[in-house]
DNA sequence: TTGAAAGCGCTAACAC
DNA sequence: GTGTTAGCGCTTTCAA
């Protein structure tokens, strides 16, 4: 009998290519031909001889019940802490012997059994969005306490959202959690997803539909609140400096439109026409809002006193930092010349000059809850009716709008 | 038994009309005990086998060979790719097959014969650490162009790293990404890591070992860079603000040793006595800054002139900014009343009042650079030698230094 | 209380 | 070129 002629299966392929092989089956051959005539009688030999051929390095429920001298069934059992079925003795010789062999239970066979793999996609758009480090530690500190673990995938657009869910669902993931552009966009794919009766809830989007778990953040009353934060100070001709305006789907965010309409609506309530009003787009960025604080200052500049803005509502945080500076180049003092507010609370708003009021939002909440509302879909065994909740902001109140103006 | 005789209680009436039905029975009657279970247990588990019956919508491979009557094995390899093993119409028969049933690879399955899930461990320590996104960008830059997919932990200290590294080694992740504490820590968790076989690369922290690789950035340097641009400036009085520099290497980190060692090494190099110097612990924080930005205007206006600080040198960026709005706030000027210089080189850098001159660290590429070193040692079948990177710094120079100072 | 064995979905060696 | 089948490590059912 050659090597050529034994059948070796998957595991072993590789077998042939170890040099250590050849020697051993030659020296070993007797016992192989012997196994391969009596088969049954000899099975565990033949396992020993391939263990010591593979040094097979880890450890497997196998190794563990063959040395407490018991079935794997059993080791199983107390693994599990399916107690009550293994007698306490048994239990200590199985547990000595898993830590004696440094046991670690593959938890990738064991997901192929159950079917479930305990794990969740976590799908980003960007990773640079301030949303992200607070969502993400929402979402991490319940799923690790409830034992889940993060896939994490960033997607940029549409067809990397779409591939990234093909992926995860290759890997078996048990839901999703997925926080990405705010844009009204396709959903079929997340339909499909639903189809499928995989969970998962959508964070900050707009989706059109209620069918979906959805948190949202309370974009309009931000927009509104920060407005008449302004208002109630006592301003009248209040600038907005907003995220992109595009009618492109693709570009325009849910945010800058929904903050905008805030805007819009509390001018109304106080009979303030937005129409005269100072609009400028500041590209959500750090630079386009530091372009958009210069054009500020030289709208006040160029407008007369009775129309010029004393107040301007930054749609951004990293926009209102550009415009802070903006201002500042261009001679203008931030709150004595123009009160800024902005939405969103970033670590750095206190520390700003002036440090900046805003409007928070929940975020790292947002995190938590969407992760609390998987795990309950994932938990219970029917499927839930789809949550739709909304979070609103918190008003903190700093430097940048200033005190009460003297009408 | 034929599924015909079967008792279907009311709700599952129709169940004989669904074809389905009887292909599954049928299947799993091979096995005798099946069938006699059935017949003894049928009530009992009536709902069992009905489940498996109705939830088999998820087609596995042997659905696509029964449907384009081949093989499971000739699937599988039209599957993966393995041309030249089958004929092109059969080949076009299997893919229309798995287009039709909509099939999906169960990854999982695959990972339990390849004994690689394809998946690395992302370990960080804190999620709110500025290093984090960058870093996590470029590692999942070059992950997902590699085909591998990111599970992701943060790990607070030493125990849940430890923690997190056995879950994911019972996930069967194929390698680690280590982005954590900058300290000097026990590292035989990394070692066992190592003993296993199971390559992993460490992002900035001191390891005081080179068995191991690792992305480090060059923090001495750094400080040294920075110390130098103000020296250069013309300044001989240099503070330096620093992060907590308690001896508890729990807390200590280890950019603030380096870096403040970086400070030293630059003034000595100049004959400058550090001991002469101004140092102020800012704690690595926005709000330790600003405490510190307060210290050190006392500390100017209580010094005489040639003593007076007129450079200081802060170790951290968020730290920075709080420096600079203390000293705003106190009525200091920078940089004509300070110069300021830090490492890091975050998104809002250039749009602080004024604009901070920093040292930019190259964490966007230490995360790619780790990625490659980890994939690298995936994809080699030898166990590699490890490797030792170091990142070094680039001076970004803004406003915050101001000009030459007149001696 | 314990053990035997089927099988989760897939890969790949070998047979034909 | 295509089919058969063992086995990856585990859970779970049923029998003993």
């Amino acid at each position: 009998m050659s090597a050529a002629s034994l059948f070796l299966s998957p595991p072993f392929n590789d077998l042939r290519q170890n040099p250590f092989f050849i020697d051993v089956l030659i020296e070993k051959r007797k016992h192989v031909t012997v196994v391969k005539r009596f088969a049954k009688y000899f099975n565990s030999y033949l396992e020993t001889i391939l263990d010591t051929v593979m040094r097979k390095q880890v450890t497997t429920i196998r190794d563990v019940a063959k040395r407490a001298g018991v079935s794997v069934s059993t080791v199983s059992h107390v693994i599990n802490g399916h107690d009550g079925h293994v007698s306490a003795p048994t239990r200590e010789l199985i547990l000595a012997a898993a830590r004696d062999l440094n046991y670690r239970p593959n938890a990738i066979a064991r997901s192929m059994v159950k079917r479930k793999t305990a794990t969740v996609g976590l799908i980003i758009t960007e990773l640079q969005n301030a949303l992200f480090i607070p969502v993400t530690e929402g979402v991490e500190s319940v799923l690790q306490t409830e034992g889940y673990h993060i896939l994490l995938a960033s997607a940029g657009d549409l067809a990397h959202e779409i591939n990234a869910i093909e992926t995860m669902r290759a890997q078996q993931v048990d839901g999703f959690i997925i926080m990405s552009l705010s844009l009204r966009l396709p959903i079929d794919h997340l339909l499909h997803l639903r189809e499928a009766g995989i969970p998962f809830v959508v964070i900050n989007r707009d989706l059109g539909t209620d069918e979906i778990n959805q948190i949202q953040l309370d974009e309009i009353g931000a927009g509104r609140m920060a407005t008449e934060h302004l208002l109630n100070l006592g301003h009248s001709n209040i600038a907005i400096i907003t995220g992109p305006l595009s009618d492109d789907p693709l570009i325009r965010r849910r945010s800058t439109v929904e903050r905008y309409q805030g805007w819009r609506e509390a001018l109304a309530e106080r009979g303030i026409s937005d129409s005269d009003q100072c609009v400028i787009d500041g590209g959500y960025t750090f630079e386009g809002g530091l372009q958009a604080g210069s054009a500020l200052a030289a709208q006040i500049k160029a407008s007369d006193r009775k129309t010029a803005p004393t107040a301007c509502f930054v749609c951004g945080d990293m926009m209102a930092m550009g415009v802070l500076k903006g201002l500042h180049d261009a001679g203008f003092e931030v709150p004595r010349d123009v009160a800024i507010i902005t939405i969103g609370d970033p670590p750095f708003a206190p520390y700003t000059i002036p440090a900046l009021t805003t409007l928070a939002l929940p975020i790292f909440q947002a995190g938590q809850i969407a992760a609390r509302v998987l795990v309950d879909s994932l938990k219970a065994d029917k499927s839930l009716a789809p949550q739709q909740i909304t979070l609103g902001p918190t008003l903190r109140i700093r430097e940048s709008c200033g005190a009460q103006v003297r009408s």
